[in-house]
DNA sequence: TTGTATGCGTTATCAA
DNA sequence: TTGATAACGCATACAA
């Protein structure tokens, strides 16, 4: 049994330190300005029983009462994909400083987590949430902004709920790096989209369709193959798209909807034994850490999400402060094309 | 402003259903069981309007007056080196179906935060916490033990708190790739060392030194650089090393304290016009899902932290559970001697 | 089967 | 300057 030694409370502080539980309070949360004077002597007397004992305050108890948890939660879908630890941080940095702590969930992609996250944010009346989400409706975005929570989403999907976002223009950035493939002069170009119930795989096949548009380049089905943004399953859909067509049928090259998706296909071309990007040239999404160090290196979209993040969590800060309740503001962070040695 | 609108409570439940306070209370913990009964009608009742207004206990107010919190904290060095973010899938895998839930706390590394951390723990009335941490000592750790909150370590390094911990044994493992190395015929082998301040730095290093001496080999200064177990600053050090001195004096072989610098030290190598494994060998520690993506793909030893997380969530919550509070265990997950194209 | 009353640890109001 | 005291939302012993 947990020894759940009685942990001392201000009552214990007021008693031990011979004053009143409401001068500890005060003594604690610096009151002593406006119309409450504390002595000298007696702050001092309540700091050194406070330290003697131990005494942390319960925040329990003081959200209970003050309607404020000091508490921002971060959604994300996948902690394994680096990218999203980076977003983390770049939220961190942003509330370091500020009184408000961080707490990370991981939805692992899963439309039940994802809704659970919004009770039990509620339920533990956190002040603010960044939402990473690939599949909250705008009724479950209502539900936290009606309970007063400030949240911000980052991506695009959730401008519809009138909340702040920060997102990367993911479709002009998709149509980019394809056109940066035909400019090569690839005139078959795969696509291993993501999940299309997924915004960023609804963007990122956009763009790759508008960019074969432009460039009067038939869109053919038999180029796309479907996969779910993990490494996982990614070799049979490169083998279905290899081995089963005839060689001249072949893409020359890959665009895959992101980084993790686009080096399991380096590795599987591999195994094929065809060379990237002699036989076929292979680009990505994200730029996470990984993509310059795998070989071929990567070429690649980079999403700065540090950034997307210290945004989300700067936008955030605003809103739980002055609370201005202005217009929802979108911010888009600029993407970038990095060409490597992939493609 | 927040519009702060307000949040339904169960005054508001019952009164929407014409019953008491506690009838609610009894409805929504299922507490019809042994000495109160609740009819189905009124039941059925209080859940209508418990839908109807979305009704959402406030845990704060619960957990002041239950003591329990249902909540599990993991505080990690670094949400960026992918070995965490595995851990904490194992750890999520282990509580999910319970009643727990989990919250991640990134310390970045800092004796301050990880301090920090303890303090927030207490507040927050958390149940149980994970820690892997560099810097808490002893007295930390019983700060959190005597609040009654369970402790598991992950890494050996609080043994002496007490708690129970979960973790590889880090010091015959970095023998064993060192005595790889020797094996390959390798004498002038140099560490790449982690901070000496922490366990992991430590015991690598002490492996490194026993499998030299093992092998009668000496240990060299010389061929010791220290650094963060971050990428940042491993180039220098591999400057350092190799263009400062003599080619006959130069190692042959590098061991890095991990495959974040093993990575970084392959690239830098390579920017020195230097060939892995031809002209230098180099190995890793961690396994870390790009090892295998590099080139050439890391020889490192492989350390299961999916698995080290759910054996310390496991534990977590069998201490939770019955509680019986028997010796603390001390569990360690095998390690694994991977050899790649690195080494 | 349901309702009343109490206290969990805080903060905040109001007197003293 | 300080001290009682009333909420905050909930769970539960006990009474009805």
């Amino acid at each position: 049994m947990p020894s759940e030694n009685h942990r001392p409370t201000q009552e214990d502080v007021a008693r031990e330190a011979g004053v009143s539980r409401a001068v500890v309070s005060y003594v604690i949360n610096n009151r002593s300005g406006g119309k409450v004077r504390i002595s000298e002597r007696t702050r001092r007397r309540v700091l050194e029983v406070v330290q003697r004992l131990g005494y942390q305050p319960n925040v329990n108890a003081r959200s209970l009462r003050t309607r404020r948890s000091q508490l921002i939660a971060v959604m994300v879908p996948d902690l394994t994909n680096p990218f999203y630890p980076l977003m983390i941080r770049g939220i961190q940095a942003a509330v370091e400083g500020s009184d408000y702590h961080i707490v990370v969930y991981d939805s692992d992609d899963s439309a039940a987590h994802e809704r659970a996250f919004v009770d039990m944010m509620l339920r533990r009346h956190v002040d603010g949430v960044v939402l990473v989400s690939f599949h909250l409706d705008v009724e479950d975005v209502r539900r936290l902004t009606q309970a007063g929570i400030q949240t911000v989403g980052i991506g695009g999907r959730l401008r519809a709920a009138g909340i702040d976002t920060v997102a990367t223009r993911e479709r002009p950035a998709a149509r980019e790096i394809v056109r940066y493939l035909i400019s090569r002069g690839h005139r078959r170009i795969a696509h291993l989209a993501g999940p299309q119930d997924t915004p960023p795989g609804q963007l990122r096949i956009q763009g790759y369709h508008e960019a074969l548009e432009e460039a009067g380049l038939r869109y053919e089905e038999a180029l796309v193959r479907y996969g779910t943004f993990k490494p996982a399953g990614v070799a049979q859909l490169i083998d279905s798209m290899f081995a089963a067509s005839a060689p001249e049928q072949r893409p020359t090259a890959v665009f895959a909807a992101n980084d993790l998706m686009a080096i399991e296909a380096i590795r599987a071309l591999g195994r094929l034994g065809m060379r990237v990007p002699e036989d076929v040239a292979v680009c990505g999404f994200d730029n996470i850490p990984a993509a310059e160090l795998v070989t071929p290196s990567l070429t690649t979209i980079g999403q700065d999400c540090q950034r997307m993040g210290r945004l989300a969590g700067e936008t955030l800060l605003e809103r739980l402060g002055a609370g201005a309740r202005a217009e929802p503001r979108h911010v888009s962070v600029p993407y970038l094309l990095i060409v490597r040695e992939s493609a």
